[in-house]
DNA sequence: CGCCAGGGGAGCT
DNA sequence: AGCTCCCCTGGC
């Protein structure tokens, strides 16, 4: 067992903030997640987080994994006290990190979340690791699953992965695999590339445009300057930002920012907010 | 039963 | 840039 006290790090606002389709809460303040050949059961009450491994394992994987070098509240203190819609979405968010996550399940993930919602996209990812993962055992003897390599899923037809509920989505996976298999699509070096090559190269993927391309970049590759723009960042954007993002100001990490306005967004907070009387309703 | 929306994308014009 | 299909699944 690790114990640490960390600044800025909430496991609800992250498993919550839609960029880990492979976490979920187990109660008790308590999260497992499942991240390549790793698992882990990690609790957390206000700032102490008692993470389930060894020493080694939590310096040389999850403290990586969860971006636990970083100072995110230096990027909340950057934001423009004017700017009172980004000052609460930050402050709702402040405790999200964006995560390192492995870069094939990434694309496989996102593909999938294409006009679909999270439960039914976790259920899918599950369907996918059951049916055609390697059976692993955690060293607490925990039975999971891992995620299944592209050779794996190149192998099918394209319409095999509707048995995992992907509905029209399946052949945009196999394809992709198929994709990655061949070298068509190195992601060895897109691994290396810097953002917007990167980007270029994940979207000759059939299946992935800009907004997915952004997903991937953001979760995957840490390109915390890819801002996916979601029909719900769309939104946010006609109403608040109507001459452009602050992309200047925000320089570098503008995907932070949009991971607090999204989960703002999709949280429920926004609502309760206005309920607690702080800000006047639309219709009053 | 039918309708339609859900964190887009491809292939056109 | 803007349009039209795509045609899955779940909720109503």
């Amino acid at each position: 067992m690790v114990t640490k006290t960390i600044e800025n790090f909430s496991l609800s606002q992250i498993c919550e903030s839609g960029q880990c389709f492979r976490m979920q809460s187990a109660g008790d303040d308590t999260y497992q997640v499942i991240a390549g050949n790793h698992y882990l059961e990690v609790k957390q009450q206000g700032r102490e987080c008692f993470f389930d491994c060894d020493e080694k394992e939590y310096e040389t994987f999850w403290m990586e994994y969860f971006d636990l070098d970083r100072d995110y509240g230096a990027y909340i203190r950057q934001i423009n006290p004017n700017d009172k819609y980004l000052c609460r979405a930050a402050h709702a968010g402040e405790g999200i990190r964006i995560l390192r996550q492995d870069l094939w399940e990434m694309i496989v993930s996102f593909l999938i979340s294409q006009q679909n919602n999270i439960p039914r996209i976790r259920r899918c990812i599950q369907n996918i690791c059951e049916r055609y993962g390697e059976k692993m055992i955690s060293s607490q003897g925990k039975v999971y699953y891992a995620f299944p390599q592209a050779r794996e899923l190149s192998l099918l037809e394209e319409d095999e992965l509707k048995k995992c509920n992907l509905g029209y989505r399946s052949k945009y996976v196999v394809r992709s695999a198929r994709s990655v298999v061949q070298g068509e699509v190195k992601l060895d070096e897109i691994e290396k590339m810097p953002y917007k090559r990167a980007k270029e190269e994940l979207m000759k993927l059939f299946g992935v445009g800009e907004k997915v391309a952004d997903c991937i970049c953001l979760f995957a590759l840490h390109h915390l300057q890819a801002f996916p723009k979601d029909t719900h960042i769309l939104q946010v954007l006609k109403e608040h930002y109507k001459r452009g993002f602050p992309n200047r100001r925000y320089r570098g990490f503008q995907g932070v920012m949009q991971q607090y306005i999204f989960y703002y967004e999709l949280s429920g907070l926004k609502n309760e907010e206005w309920d607690n009387g702080k800000h006047k309703r639309k219709d009053s």
